[in-house]
DNA sequence: CGACTCCTGACA
DNA sequence: TGTCAGGAGTCG
């Protein structure tokens, strides 16, 4: 579920609990989170306060007062649930973070692909992410730069988080179809005109209005994306049926129609 | 580049 | 039973 707006709302909710409070624990619940946490990171942020939380792409920064950072992935399905120490844990829970005050903050995965690391004083983890998908200087000047030399299909371009950090899956997929671009298309043939829609269409696909209703936002889930997950269904600009491909290990929905350029 | 991996649930 | 899933690292 989660892209850059849904960890961009995760975030917040985690400031809301946790921001200058103290860690009481951070326990591994499932198995390959006990892989990625080890007894002795878990030892070391015991008692240490939540000086800080950011997000950078699609991670979560929490700096604690030791120098030390908890990285946090939510990668698919990952979610943070809050609650308090006294409840039952729930049954998706890969990972807990409990707080010195009850508050019980826990990672909500299914799928337990979620990662939460420990990058001590000085080291950091966090791959090369490119410029915040979010970013007001997001323009076409900006990916023309990025994106010379790709000559990988846009979508997956897009999704690399090294050349734009946030944008997953279905936002790329949603910003193409707005753009009118084919998916398809090696990044680096685009014309500074079509970036300039991109551009502009990232911007818009990931604005308050265009907020797909979902986990952080009320509103029916029954087409709530123009073409995501719509493969056969009819365009909404053009009814041609929507069609799906797979790039890079990912399914792509496009128009056919609309998005030639 | 593609293929495979990490996991588990939902659904045809 | 098989396929797919809003992510990303690794390997050949």
């Amino acid at each position: 579920m989660p892209e850059l707006p849904e960890v961009a709302a995760a975030a917040l909710e985690l400031t809301k609990a946790a921001l200058g409070k103290t860690i009481a624990a951070v326990r591994p619940v499932h198995f390959a989170m006990k892989k990625k946490f080890p007894p002795a990171d878990a030892r070391r942020v015991k008692g240490r306060r939540i000086e800080g939380i950011e997000r950078q792409g699609k991670h979560q920064l929490l700096r604690l007062d030791s120098g030390d950072t908890l990285v946090v992935h939510f990668r698919m399905n990952g979610d943070w649930e809050i609650g308090t120490t006294g409840e039952e844990i729930d049954r998706f829970a890969r990972g807990v973070i409990e707080l010195t005050d009850g508050t019980r903050i826990s990672l909500i995965d299914s799928r337990a692909l979620s990662s939460i690391l420990l990058d001590r004083e000085g080291s950091s983890s966090l791959p090369k992410l490119g410029m915040d998908a979010n970013d007001p200087g997001l323009n076409a000047a900006h990916l023309k730069n990025v994106l010379a030399r790709k000559k990988i299909g846009i979508k997956p371009a897009l999704m690399d988080q090294a050349v734009l950090a946030g944008l997953g899956n279905i936002y790329a997929a949603e910003a193409l179809w707005r753009a009118g671009i084919d998916p398809t298309r090696p990044a680096s043939s685009v014309s500074p005109a079509k970036l300039a829609k991109i551009a502009d269409s990232i911007r818009y696909v990931l604005s308050p209005e265009a907020a797909i209703p979902g986990r952080y936002t009320d509103g029916d889930t029954e087409g709530r994306f123009a073409v995501y997950g719509r493969e056969g269904e009819k365009c909404r600009k053009c009814g041609t049926k929507v069609s799906r491909i797979v790039q890079a290990g990912r399914s792509t929905y496009f128009c056919k129609k609309c998005q030639r350029g």
